[in-house]
RNA sequence: GGGGAAUUAGCUCAUCUGGUAGAGCGUUUGCAUGGCAUGCAAAAGGUAACCGGUUCGACUCCGGUAUUCUCCA
């Protein structure tokens, strides 16, 4: 039996035979795309090939794809694990033709491989081809039947629907047929029940299809007309897991080497065994083996879990495979990072990231689970007050927004919460939670509406960006639009000729002026979409078609730059001083300071950053100058260049050179001339993000010398309240020490104090029918010791009627106290007293329990009668 | 970006509708045992995140700030 690993090599292989270049997968995670969170096709990386907008290096090209796809029509991540055929992540085999080769030898390879070289028994196979389509005006794909008639049986040939075989890539652009090739998976007697002709394209789980072969040969206009493309391509895809369980002869995805490995470990580490069924417990295994790999790859190519975007996407993910394993595998530690060196290595010769960064994923992966667990743990305490509350309601049903509350703010799963409540015979009130999220999910829309006009084409033509050479260029509008969100109106535009950087790389958009003969607009921002540089601005100007002179705001780029080159120095100073672990995973640098993620998982001491800060300040006073080039990827890499991981670069790269022993980095953004212009760098901070994952944050040039001045300022300040002591630190510390000392012995004074009034009030104790009776002015400092002394007292009293009146800052304050017993006996309640009777008289008002109340008010002349008004009750 | 929640002793958390801030673990001390594991007893430890408001009285109610968690986009 082929391995998965030697059956992905025969594919590369074979098309390597016929003249195509093998590429790397590109990053999983797509960067600079808002339409897209990750790669969820093989041709997603050669989108800009399709649409005309860069050329290709290669006119043949194949490669396996890691996609990920979690939803969707046809996958749901509910969905995945509990049948045998559906993944987050899956591998994309694909081969390309850009204007190169066309149907007849895309569709002839396509047969070869699997029947010659994977040896596929021919009778397996289905063919489908595009069957026409009269509304559309498109005739049936004859060119294509007729390469396959070649090679198949004409029964074999099935025409299929604008639905099925008839790829676009989106409203308008590049399109055409396609032509899938199914297998039929089924057992011998249960063909000759059922041909497999009439399941092909019916969601049977045996009969599936394995290859589609797109003909892109037409552009589709905006008016919805089809124009045959002058260049014609063929983009495929053939699912890799899919395409292993054939070829291993397996009923399932998941019976296969690409998955036996993890489940074998998920075994041995939980003591459950796999059973190949559709129990709870065998989903928990599937679910596993599969999102560990999506976890594992989405990581690797630098996505953290978080709380929104892409990181929010792995963190369900991951999830997910915690409350299945907690759940059907009995499993309450985290489990995912322990199977993560097993899927390191058997993608060691594919995928290499993940092995390369095998700690690093490990550790954020094992940190990510435990805080699930904790939150796991806090729900099931919840939970049960739910449960409790359901029960005494006497009612069957958990409340639904109860149940929405756990979810939504303590993020325990919903169908933990069903399981939990049917294990007590209960059941949730499905409507009201949905109707709970549907209003959570409206509010979160209504927040972020975004409401973009058309664009107003005024030129054709694409943008030609000059803003690494210079900072204001002659430039017209080729095209704006408006975009308002909340109430808030800006436009969009994009020039002929631009000096503006668009953020990318971290570095922070341009800012600037668009100079026109009569007015001037100011840019706000710059940001790239689409490949296209948007310059943003909170109003037109009256005439859009009169050219203006495009100006960078200088100083703030200066600034800008100074901070992009201090990075790279800091790049190089953290390899130098922590390792060559270190690798960036997150950088924003703007005028006003910088901001460094890289892996490191220790907290870096004040030594080492003081370290670090040296090296640094060398480069910058050793004035090196800043070296540019463009070459070639292999060239840079060899130079010992550092690229990123989970970042796509083309085979021509810019590098940066400061001190070719020192840093060179791929980079796209602007730097200063030397490293002189930076004058000083400081790390103003030094935070964790993540497990394994630290932050700095430092300022440079102008910056620093404002944050140094202000820390000067700061200790200057307080050296001068401290009288200029020699050693404002002792100074302080000592001023503490008093303080706590001071406070200590004026709380004791007080306590003795309070005893002294108590031992006299003592001896002013009378005898009222049976009751010990205490009524007196006293002098304190505050309501809360009249209450102190009032507790005091009563503690050394049998059958007390306590009440104290104080004068405080001319407040009239009373506390009352009486016995428990009293208060049985005689019906007198504290409380009551003090609501019903004595806040009249000294105009206020007060409370508390029956044994101890106190009131408070504005009348000190009524104390007096306080006092004979209680006497008078006993 | 929007909604919800949390923040109380060194740690983990109680404190039902406003009315005397507690527990377990840990720490310290003492006692028991030759020593250790341990057992018993006691003590220390609090600006209830921060700021403001309502109230006779606020950990508790209201508003704001910070941090963290969480759901949605």
């Amino acid at each position: 039996m082929q391995s998965a690993n030697e059956i992905r090599r025969q594919f590369l292989d074979f098309f390597r035979s016929k003249g195509h270049e093998i590429v790397p997968s590109a990053p999983i995670v797509v960067k600079n795309d808002p339409t897209l969170l990750f790669t969820n096709a093989g041709m997603n990386q050669f989108k800009d090939y399709f649409l005309g907008n860069r050329e290709p290096e290669h006119s043949r090209i194949a490669d396996t794809q890691k996609c990920l796809r979690v939803s969707g029509k046809h996958n749901d991540l509910e969905e995945v694990g509990v049948d045998t055929y559906h993944h987050t992540m899956f591998e994309m085999l694909g081969n390309w033709s850009f204007g190169d080769y066309f149907k007849k030898d895309a569709i002839a390879w396509s047969w070869e491989l699997l029947t010659d070289v994977y040896g596929i028994p021919k009778d397996k196979l289905y063919v489908t081809v595009f069957g026409g389509d009269a509304t559309e005006n498109l005739p049936m794909d004859q060119e294509s039947y007729d390469f396959w008639k070649e090679f198949v049986a004409e029964d074999r040939i099935l025409m299929g629907s604008k639905k099925d075989n008839f790829w676009e890539m989106g409203d308008t652009g590049p399109c055409g047929p396609c032509s899938e090739i199914h297998v039929d998976c089924r057992a011998d007697e249960e063909k000759q029940q059922v041909s497999g002709k009439v399941l092909v394209n019916a969601d049977h789980p045996q009969v599936i299809e394995i290859w589609n072969n797109v003909f892109m040969q037409f552009n589709r206009q905006k008016d919805g007309t089809l124009v045959p493309l002058p260049a014609q391509h063929v983009d495929t895809g053939m699912g890799f897991e899919r395409l292993v369980r054939v070829l291993q002869n397996k009923q399932s995805n998941y019976d296969t080497d690409v998955f036996t490995g993890t489940i074998t470990k998920i075994e041995n580490i939980t003591g459950k065994k796999y059973g190949y069924t559709d129990t709870k417990q065998d989903i928990a295994f599937r679910v596993l083996a599969d999102h560990i790999r999506a976890i594992g790859f989405t990581i690797a190519d630098g996505q953290l879990p978080s709380n929104t975007g892409a990181g929010y996407v792995i963190r369900r993910i991951l999830r997910r495979a915690v409350r299945y394993y907690y759940t059907y595998l009995d499993y309450k530690q985290p489990l995912l990072h322990q199977l993560m060196p097993v899927l390191a290595k058997q993608f060691e010769g594919v995928f290499p990231e993940l092995q390369q960064q095998i700690d690093l994923v490990s550790r954020v992966v094992k940190e990510e689970e435990e805080a699930f667990l904790r939150t796991l743990d806090k729900g099931l305490k919840k939970i049960d007050d739910i449960i409790t509350d359901t029960k005494n309601r006497s009612t069957l049903t958990i409340d639904g927004k109860a149940a929405f509350e756990l979810y939504d703010t303590f993020g325990f799963p919903i169908d933990l919460t069903r399981l939990i409540g049917s294990e007590q015979g209960l059941h949730v009130d499905e409507e009201a939670f949905t109707a709970e999220m549907h209003q959570q999910k409206t509010r979160s829309r209504a927040a972020t509406a975004l409401d973009t006009d058309d664009w107003v084409v005024l030129k054709d033509g694409g943008t030609d960006f000059v803003g690494y050479d210079q900072l204001a260029a002659d430039a017209s509008i080729l095209k704006y639009r408006r975009v308002s969100a909340k109430g808030k109106e800006q436009f969009q535009l994009v020039l002929d000729v631009t000096p503006f950087y668009a953020e990318s790389g971290g570095q922070a958009g341009d800012t600037g002026l668009l100079i026109f003969p009569n007015e001037q607009v100011a840019i706000v921002d710059t940001k790239k979409e689409d490949g296209m540089i948007i310059h943003f601005a909170d109003s037109l100007p009256e005439n859009v078609l009169v050219p203006a002179i495009a100006k960078v705001d200088s100083a703030k780029r200066a600034a800008t730059e100074v901070h992009h080159s201090a990075t790279h120095l800091l790049h190089a100073a953290l390899r130098q001083v922590l390792g060559t672990h270190v690798a960036q995973k997150g950088s924003l640098v703007n005028d006003g300071h910088l901001r460094f993620d890289f892996s490191h998982f220790a907290k870096v001491t004040d030594e080492e950053i003081k370290r670090i800060e040296t090296i640094v300040n060398e480069k910058i006073r050793e004035n090196i100058p800043v070296v540019i080039k463009t070459m070639g990827k292999d060239e840079a890499v060899a130079l010992g260049a550092m690229a990123l991981f989970g970042e796509k670069y083309g085979n021509v790269v810019r590098v940066v050179i400061m001190d070719a022993a020192y840093s060179i980095e791929l980079c796209g953004g602007t730097h200063v001339g030397a490293t002189g212009q930076l004058g000083y760098f400081k790390i103003t901070s030094e935070a964790a993000v993540a497990a394994g994952v630290r932050r700095m944050e430092a300022v440079s040039g102008g910056a620093a010398e404002q944050y140094i001045n202000e820390q000067l300022a700061l200790i200057a300040g307080i050296a001068a309240q401290l009288k200029n002591a020699k050693d404002p630190i002792k100074a302080i510390e000592r001023l503490q020490e008093e303080r706590s000392q001071l406070e200590k012995h004026v709380e004791s004074l007080e306590a003795r104090q309070l005893v002294g009034i108590r031992n006299e009030l003592l001896t002013k104790d009378e005898i009222i029918n049976q009751i010990s009776f205490v009524g007196q002015m006293v002098t304190v400092s505050s309501l809360d010791s009249l209450k102190k002394l009032c507790l005091d007292l009563k503690s050394h009293l049998n059958d007390h009627v306590i009440v104290l009146c104080a004068n405080i800052d001319g407040k009239a304050y009373v506390a009352i106290g009486v016995d428990d017993k009293v208060n049985a006996a005689r019906g007198l309640d504290a409380g009551k007293i003090i609501k019903e009777k004595v806040a009249a008289l000294i105009k206020g008002g007060g409370g508390g329990q029956k044994s101890l109340a106190t009131a408070g008010g504005a009348d000190v002349s009524g104390l007096v009668a306080v006092i004979e008004t209680v006497r008078g009750m006993l």
